[in-house]
DNA sequence: ACTTGAATTTGCGCTCGCTCAAACTGGCGT
DNA sequence: ACGCCAGTTTGAGCGAGCGCAAATTCAAGT
């Protein structure tokens, strides 16, 4: 599985998800039911926490960091269907009736991920009440969004989804600095273009081009949104013109 | 909602859906109980089942016929989000938490649907074991799928994408014929265009030339396959020739 | 400080597939 | 039987964005 990262010997806190969508509402003594069957482990960064086609034994939660959701065709190509954030589920194979991942999951920073092995899907969905909707609410989701995706690539120019991905990644991951909002962790110009369908060239180009109209600022493995009101108008504006 | 149907007076024979995934080993007791929550309904040929951002207040079953799932965009281009074979569940939001439908649903030939209201899913889960696990691997099953999409849009060219979809068509909704596989509903090169992000025009010429090459054999709405596997072979060849 | 390699930038030419336009076809309704 | 119209075909031109190539920059390690 590629496990990267060492475990964590017990003494999880109630509080690491107390707030968290998923465990909403629930007392202390369910918390720690929850956790009596997780384990927690660290990932360092650009390390597999599973890999596509493996054994989907195990579901995650990402308790901190990032992490990169990635799929790879036969021929090497490789696409990025999303990333996730701190506090969301992953890896729930099994809620779709999945016996092997779809895709691999990469840290995109060092992460902190609490795991359960199968087994305990069951007993969370009988004993929290609310979770299995909540991790159903998840996949729904993320269909709707993929199919989101998958209507952009139909109507949309290069540069309308580009914008669009930036926009999505700064409302999801996005931390204030004094220049404007920037994106949480690393992410390369080869990256954006394996979320929008284009090649690393194209989304160069893009950003020289916003950068010198002051909407963005970049650099190596970064990116800032200075002027999201007109990032916004880009994704926007019509492909007739 | 656009209910073009009329109501079925109860009747409903079990014999309908016992063989179903979603109602797989189930007494015949069992399945009344289904049915008795349900309403069964005609649609006409290109009548709206639902539509998109309308109240998601029921769920559905596909008895016969063919349905099409269309999202469009606030420009009005539409997409074919998927086709529903019969047997198959659809428009159940429910089960992704969403309070209005993602898409509208169409019927492709006059079908016939079994409808139940959104207060008998709770029934159904409780009563009838496996239906919620069903449920989910059908939602799961759509959003690999819909990945799957993303994905070919993003590495293919026109030329596969359309070869994929036709593949994926006549293994879906395909009929024997004596000369090849013909998809068992009306379907236009616009239709096969949204399906796949492209012009009805390029899907026209794609069409024209497998059918100089004997692949196909196409007429008005109609689309048959002579020659799977070199279509097989159109669809797999790498974007370097 | 120096080395090394990954990430990025930028230029150039070309091609796939889109847009626009026009003609054609066949099925359906009256 | 006829007309109508949605669906289809085909042509011509063009432009967005890709492939290829080369130069440049930056960060990390020694």
């Amino acid at each position: 599985m590629g496990q990267t990262g060492r475990i964590f010997m017990s003494g999880l806190d109630r509080s690491l998800i107390a707030d968290l969508p998923a465990f909403a509402g629930m007392t202390g003594e369910a918390l720690d039911l929850v956790l009596q069957g997780a384990r927690s482990t660290r990932h360092a960064k650009n390390s597999d926490i599973f890999a596509e086609g493996g054994i989907a034994d195990h579901f995650f939660l990402l308790l901190s960091g990032h992490v990169r959701v990635v799929r790879t065709t036969p021929e090497g190509e490789q696409m990025i269907a999303r990333y996730i954030n701190e506090g969301e589920l992953f890896g729930i194979a099994i809620a779709m009736g999945l016996a092997v991942y779809p895709a691999s999951a990469v840290a995109a920073v060092d992460c902190v991920v609490l795991t359960w092995p199968n087994s305990e899907w069951q007993k969370l969905q009988e004993t929290v009440p609310g979770f299995g909707a909540a991790a159903y609410r998840t996949i729904g989701g993320r269909l709707q969004e993929t199919q989101n995706r998958v209507m952009e690539m139909s109507t949309e120019q290069v540069e309308q989804r580009v914008a669009h991905a930036l926009l999505r990644l700064v409302n999801q991951a996005g931390r204030k600095t004094e220049n404007g909002v920037e994106i949480d962790f690393p992410i390369s110009r080869q990256d954006i273009a394996e979320m929008t369908g284009t090649t690393l060239h194209t989304v160069s180009r893009l950003l020289s081009a916003w950068e010198s109209e002051g909407v963005v600022a970049s650099g190596r493995q970064k990116v800032t949104v200075t002027d999201p009101h007109r990032l916004m108008l880009i994704a926007e504006r019509r492909a007739g013109r």
